[in-house]
DNA sequence: AGCACGCATTAACCGAGGTTAAAACGGATG
DNA sequence: CATCCGTTTTAACCTCGGTTAATGCGTGCT
């Protein structure tokens, strides 16, 4: 058995439109979910009302609440729906349970917690070494068309600036790269 | 058969002094270390020599490359001994190998994968969503003398200022908690 | 004791980004 | 076409933290 037939069996199909949450920030929620389609952000929302964004998630991304769904507490962050959006769903007591007796899925997941642990420790990196100029440089080259997909404001509180410093960035990086005439 | 069998079988001891390396940045090392006794940083350096510490770690804590052991790239960090330290060094082929064949040890390895990230996606939080100042005081309260052990300096380095910064923030908020007379 | 070196503080100046608010832009809808 | 609403830009002002450099403070070494 593998991850896929193990979403078959014990997943269920979800779909949501643009604008809808999979789940709040201060809900339980134990499961995980796996993008089949479409774009999500998860983002924290502050006590005095700041979003920052946690990261988007698209194509074969999981995610899911950890704090929630291993550690027995609440959703730390809200997860919403930017557009037209179909997910499996599945308990992560389930997978837990399959990976408790086979060996095959807890080798599968340990392959998905190095994966998510290398993204975080990526970012980690960037957020203690790299100034916003930086980060929004990096992006770009990396994703040079991220712009197409999510708003300028979003990619501003996930760069963990507000979307009038991302502005100014964004000048400050194109006067630079293009100084023709 | 469980982690610490394995690391008794398979591991080996070593003993740092204060101010040796484990490995350093740019190196190969494929290795998983646990920690016995002792204390060390892990950090970043950057091209124009900035030193930025991603993590500092005692007790039973592990450490190792990622992106050197899973990923088959070199070490983007150093790992400095701060004091006598001791660890069981294990080549992270071998607990691949064991998680593959021994349900038991591929669990194990999840849950410390599952630590791991939820203390990363912590630390993501805090540079997401807090200003130093908050990240500061949020450290003190959950661990108040860790000055004892710690260096002012190392700990701006791990907050993501500068050790002019830190000696500003700590001033303010010692003055905002003890507004005595 | 005297010295040296790393750590911490302080001060002066600077720059990146936050805040607030206004204006420009752009796509949707009537 | 006019309107509306969210997004982006721009401007003015401010704050936090960076930079540089000077000073003070241990602690260990010879």
């Amino acid at each position: 058995m593998n991850f896929y037939e193990l979403l078959q069996r014990e997943g269920i199909a979800i779909e949501k439109q643009s604008g809808e949450h999979l789940f709040r920030q201060g809900e339980t929620d134990t499961s995980l979910y796996l993008i089949n389609s479409g774009l999500l952000k998860a983002y924290y929302l502050s006590d005095d009302g700041k979003e920052s964004i946690k990261s988007f998630l698209s194509n074969k991304d999981i995610i899911g609440s950890l704090t929630s769904a291993h550690a027995g507490g609440l959703c730390s962050f809200s997860l919403l729906c930017l557009e037209l959006t179909t997910v499996i769903k599945i308990p992560f007591d389930v997978i837990r349970e399959y990976s408790r007796r086979d060996v095959n899925i807890a080798n599968e997941m340990l392959d998905v917690l190095l994966q998510f642990s290398m993204k975080k420790e990526k970012r980690e990196y960037e957020f203690l070494c790299l100034s916003a100029e930086e980060r929004f440089s990096l992006l770009i080259k990396s994703r040079p068309n991220i712009l197409n997909n999510i708003t300028q404001n979003d990619l501003a509180r996930y760069l963990g600036v507000t979307p009038v410093g991302l502005s100014r960035i964004k000048k400050r990086v194109e006067d630079k790269t293009k100084p023709h005439k």
